[in-house]
DNA sequence: TAGTTAAATAACCACTTAGTTTTATACACG
DNA sequence: CGTGTATAAAACTAAGTGGTTATTTAACTA
């Protein structure tokens, strides 16, 4: 994946408030007036939000009427936790206290991955 | 996890330098020069990343003479990685054109995460 | 046409970030 | 002791972020 791609996805998940627009995509699309409604925050603050998630590509948008309405869109989130995935193997062998058999597992490339 | 641990998380993977240093760090511990010798950046900086990194729990540090070696600590990543997990089954049904099915997916709990 | 609603844009502010250079600290070695 | 080495800290700068209020655009409604 593109660096400055995954920068982008990064940085617009290191926050709160994007974060919670992100969970309550997942029951499906909402109106800027409908996500802004949680928040004590004024509607052009949530705008510059979904602007960030927007060109992170974890959101897109449509059209209806005046409505924007936006939809998540996973594969952001997918590309992200495919660069974690680098380091599950990492951390479960630590967690076992099984450092030095950490090479040996991964030159036999045999994890489910 | 904490809101706050997670925002110092994904800030501190949202930049290619620290990517890489976390990178480096997979295959063993290193001291800050060795972290910022394949970088065209001064010292300072390397140590503020390090910082950062640290801030994040994503690395510690121990002490070795003049040496401050780092090493990874993975806990941090997995903590990110499992934030991302609850949205793993959204996109992998998405990904099967099976949208509809997501919720009785998820109202049955029937995942093996 | 005028009025209302939904959202974006503009202009501004305080704070943070990522880098710099310079200086200081801490330790090892002769 | 003085010197080199490894790292951190200080002070600064340019640019970015996250918020505000006020204004504008666009579309529906009466």
């Amino acid at each position: 994946m593109n660096p400055d791609a995954l920068d982008a996805t990064f940085a617009a998940l290191a926050d709160p408030t994007r974060r919670a627009i992100l969970a309550r995509l997942r029951s499906g699309e909402a109106t800027v007036t409908e996500l802004a409604a949680p928040f004590a925050m004024s509607q052009p603050a949530i705008s510059k939000h979904l602007k960030v998630l927007e060109r992170a590509g974890l959101v897109s948008r449509g059209r209806d009427a005046q409505r924007r309405p936006c939809r998540l869109e996973p594969a952001a989130l997918k590309a992200a936790t495919d660069w974690l995935a680098d380091y599950r193997e990492f951390w479960e062998v630590r967690y076992q206290g099984l450092d030095s058999l950490l090479h040996d597992i991964q030159s036999l490339g045999g994890d489910e991955r």
